[in-house]
DNA sequence: GCTCCTAGGGTCACGTATGACCGTCTACTC
DNA sequence: GAGTAGACGGTCATACGTGACCCTAGGAGC
């Protein structure tokens, strides 16, 4: 059946307004299609059927899938630094120092990796590996959420630990050991919430922030 | 053109044999598919192309492409291990000890996540999460998985660090780390070899693995 | 008020992946 | 040495994803 005479949508606002409300409306159903089913999931029509948008309207705005999918990489990268300065500053608010506050910065920073965006950065990276066009693209985005995010976690740790002699070697670790841990239960049911990894790194951030280092 | 009596194969060797080598042909493509083309590209048609059978060879082994992924990691579980034994006797036959030990120890592991079946485990971890089935398999081969790999890290470190308090937590804490890091060198150009982690894990193991812990 | 032009709606041709399906041949069995 | 069953060759219908394409409507500038 063709019906070019479908009910019409009825725009409201300015032209503006509703192109960016489109592109919010369209990125954000990309990522939630990237967390729930997968790169090869967030197909075009997936997206549009779950932002709710037609056709013509998803391909206006992002021409190709890759165009989708980088712009994506860029949305994420955004709101995930705008949310997690927010959690931030509400779990810190009572300014907490010594053990608790390490406890409370390791908590936080794990959490982080729960949040559906991490899910659906790993998507993008894994499909990077083998596309160099979105590599190229992820790359950059990468370089630039990098140095905000270490921002971020100089304000989730607060200056005093952040000045520990090798408070730069502990961040890198936790990163880079939150993330690999936050890979496997991809595939896990165990909730990531009572890892007993937690305690590890409790342990480990302790030891390296307190104790003088010795080079 | 149908051409039904194209040059036959002239089967050599007996039908279990041929059958072994069957599955072993195809599962080797295919992880050769997902390390160069990722989890998409691993289909039914480019594996059967890269393996050079028909598709009536490859349909006729794995009926579907979920059940050929599922065997790929199986397969793949299975030589990472051999492989990763071999190289441990050959680096470790001159029994290096203390910090030599450790070093060449760590060298090792990272190597270990430089070998492209690394990045085939990977595309199918990522696929797994939103694959049911590919999740319980995958989970199953995991847990056969880390049990052996744990017992080859105890050959590489040898027993004297093996013994160590903290020997635990320092292997827990390395492995993780290293993945977390491999994961970035997805779309990194850099070379992994000279990644500066490697001589963070180093001082991080010697710290824990000399000092006695204090809890 | 008229025109332009962009935001958007909807369809189509094409390429590609999948698994069912049918046919053949050969290694084993009796 | 006849028969069977498994290993394999090859084709097909189907489904799906993609982006080009053509269409309309309604703000923006005059």
């Amino acid at each position: 059946m063709t019906v070019y005479s479908a009910a019409p949508v009825r725009p409201s606002g300015s032209r503006s307004a509703r192109t960016a409300d489109s592109r919010l409306l369209i990125l954000d159903a990309t990522v939630t299609c990237l967390v729930e089913d997968g790169y090869a999931g967030a197909s075009t029509l997936a997206v549009q059927a779950r932002a709710g948008v037609s056709r013509g309207r998803l391909l206006h705005h992002f021409p190709s899938r890759a165009q989708l999918l980088v712009a994506a990489a860029g949305h994420l990268s955004s709101t995930v630094l705008a949310a997690v300065r927010e959690r931030a500053a509400a779990l810190m608010a009572d300014q907490p120092a010594g053990r608790e506050r390490v406890d409370r910065a390791i908590e936080l920073m794990w959490a982080t990796f729960q949040e559906p965006p991490f899910w659906a950065a790993m998507e993008l990276w894994t499909a990077a590996r083998t596309d160099p066009g979105l590599r190229t693209a992820l790359r950059a985005e990468e370089r630039r959420l990098r140095a905000a995010i270490y921002g971020v976690a100089d304000e989730i740790w607060g200056p005093e630990l952040a000045a520990a002699e090798r408070y730069p070697e502990v961040c890198e670790l936790l990163f880079t050991s939150m993330r690999g841990v936050a890979i496997v239960h991809a595939f896990e049911d165990r909730p990531a919430t009572t890892d007993p990894h937690l305690a590890l790194w409790k342990r480990l951030a302790e030891r390296m922030l307190s104790a003088p280092g010795a080079g």
